[in-house]
DNA sequence: GTACTAATTAACTATCTAGTGAGTTATGTC
DNA sequence: GACATAACTCACTAGATAGTTAATTAGTAC
């Protein structure tokens, strides 16, 4: 069987022929990397596992991303820069500053539970204690809006009367990150313990509620407005 | 250099002669382990560099707990025994309700505080999903009196009508715990995003304040009870 | 002191895994 | 249409890694 042989007698090879697309198969690899460290960790992610899941080579991802570890770092970056975009979508500011808290609340709290694979991958993340985090560039003016937006919130609040003085922006927004955070990212070992499912559709609405009513009783506690 | 030679020429070898000490290598290799599992997760902690910091060799992992999930496992066990212990030492029966509740708050704080390993332990069993945790025996029942002693505060300040009704002892303690863990296990990510260190030193009081007040102005919000 | 078994040691291996060497092809440029 | 180069393919490798084989020794029971 002669080269041209074998040429001639696949015309399908034209139709699978090799075209070139750059961001197409970098995109596609950042995808499906982004899938694999979520589930498995830095350390339990498999450069051939990835690989084999994505329309190109290993090689591919070597040459777009340099080794293991920079696959990753892009990863988190790709990870922390879409969920920037949709949380500057959120508009609270035309909201009074109580409705305007709850709203947050809740926002956070569907954002969370809707990416369960970005908690995973900050979980990971901390594991690894930051170190491909604090590599990446201009990650805190990323998050400055959202802590802005709760900062005027708060203001407003404050000048009206109605919240407590003795509080900031970090420490409100620390509040409802850890409850969305860790009901999702330890929901698993909660479990396991006792038995009740905080991501389970019966509990949900209760437990989205319950986050605004601690927040706004905490801003609102007699004595301290 | 015959062998009799290198036998009589190192009499120090009779001070370092094996000895026979089951519990004791057994738990050498469980703290061990529990370090670097605590250090490096799962996937990321080698074998041969847990037995390289015990005082036996790698065949004695093998031959005490089977395979590199059999020691996890025993490692993840040993850790909620831990501290299950210590959580039992509270006894907050004697106060009132509510400085019951700001006393459990604390408690807990300074206890995740006190135990960052547990707590990365149990971060990495979630990201783990937890596979290894539910196959642990008898785990719900080690946690029942945290959660009952929680229960019998709010029914006495329920009873007393200075708290809400319409909340449970689970909910309070993941409330405690999302900020409590959150603290310990998300330090790093919320460093690099706010450049705000929530284990630092200067933040403590603060923070540890923060949520004996939280948890109060929700038990207590007024319109609720 | 002999026999037995649990505890221990030392050397070994199959497989996995991140990373590469070296060449090939598509595509834009002149 | 020749040239340059970015994008891509394929086969390969050194070293790491979990797990094993098999022999040896310290206690223990009789």
């Amino acid at each position: 069987m002669t080269r041209s042989e074998t040429t001639g007698a696949t015309p399908e090879k034209q139709a699978t022929k090799r075209t070139r697309n750059p961001e197409k198969t970098r995109e596609n690899i950042l995808r499906v990397a982004m899938t694999e460290f979520a589930d498995k960790g830095l350390t339990g992610a498999r450069i051939d596992e990835i690989a084999a899941k994505t329309a190109t080579t290993k090689r591919m991802l070597y040459y777009y991303f340099g080794d293991k570890d920079g696959l990753y770092r892009a990863v988190l970056e790709r990870a922390y820069e879409e969920i920037r975009y949709e949380e500057s979508q959120l508009d609270v500011d035309h909201l009074e500053p109580a409705e305007a808290i709850r709203a947050l609340a809740e926002l956070t709290f569907d954002h969370h539970e809707a990416h369960p694979d970005f908690i995973r991958l900050v979980a990971i993340e901390n594991t690894n204690r930051g170190v491909n985090l604090v590599q990446a560039e201009g990650l805190p003016e990323t998050q400055a809006p959202a802590i802005r937006t709760l900062d005027r919130i708060l203001q407003r609040g404050q000048d009206a009367g109605i919240f407590r003085t003795d509080t900031t922006a970090l420490d409100i927004h620390m509040l409802i990150s850890s409850y969305c955070v860790f009901r999702v990212a330890n929901r698993y070992t909660f479990k396991a313990l006792f038995d009740w499912d905080l991501t389970g559709a019966e509990n949900r609405p209760h437990l989205r509620a319950m986050i605004g009513d601690v927040v706004l009783a905490y801003l609102q506690q007699p004595g301290k407005v």
